[in-house]
DNA sequence: CTTGAGTCTGTAGTCACTACAGACCGTATA
DNA sequence: TATACGGTCTGTAGTGACTACAGACTCAAG
């Protein structure tokens, strides 16, 4: 009951991802095209597991091309930890570029945002820094 | 010469951004479409100025259509700062979620890669964390 | 006259979904 | 038996913000 003839709703509900996007992953071919009951997809346990793998891959921020590759390296046997770690090591240098993207924006934002509440300049802080020259270092002192 | 008749080359050159783009924004509604000389498109010194305010916007994380409010507001008198900081507030806090999101990827994947590293436990780090439970508070002492 | 660079329009592809429309299927209830 | 309901099906199109062509044209220099 709990690991056979599975319907594609009770797979959503267990994993967490929605019936349209699971759909989608076997169009694209990351699940596999279940058998039917009737008309109906019917999973298994192991659907299970490969969707939530794919999920928690998808949270780490993998594409899903990425996902598909550790798919086929956790297929192996564990002769291909190296070539996860490379991958994950690729992915989170992506990861630190984009964190420290976001920071600058914030560090910006933040800036305009009390400038704004301070409320002393003429104008409008944010307008006046997205009218600026760009990457003019702002004098400060 | 510096402020009449510039090609989309050229204005693609003076802000950074790409000449499909460029018309990609004309088509959205984003920048004005030009007035012609013979079948060209020829901008003036304004564009110049309204292209780098997109892009600027663009790279402190605007959507466009948070970009086309601000313009609005930019168009407007000193009576809408209020709502320029109001929209960039939100933005930030949306930036810093982001932000948050990002290096909770980060602290995995780095743990991840230096058990790797470290190879002592049997079969891939990386990849039982992808089979594991969700959520589960790991345990480390 | 030809070459090359620049530009034009229009369409389709990217990524990872998401949102329908409209049909069908199986069961529970009146 | 009728019907209502929830679940599922296929197929297509939309999202955001571009990007990448194909194939035609314009213009100036050599």
């Amino acid at each position: 009951m709990a690991d056979t003839a599975i319907p594609i709703g009770e797979l959503s509900r267990r994993t967490g991802c929605n019936i349209e996007t699971i759909r989608y992953y076997e169009r694209i071919g990351l699940m596999p095209a279940p058998p039917r009951r009737g008309r109906y997809r019917s999973y298994g346990g192991g659907d299970v597991v490969r969707l939530g793998f794919v999920r928690r891959a998808r949270e780490l921020g993998f594409t899903l091309n990425e996902v598909r590759a550790l798919l086929g390296l956790a297929a192996g046997g564990d002769t291909t930890c190296a070539e996860v770690r490379d991958l994950a090591a690729v992915h989170l240098k992506d990861v630190r570029a984009r964190i420290a993207d976001l920071k600058r924006m914030e560090r910006v934002l933040a800036d305009s945002v009390r400038a704004c509440d301070a409320g002393q300049e003429p104008g409008c802080p944010l307008i006046d820094t997205l009218y600026a020259e760009p990457r003019a270092p702002a004098p400060r002192g």
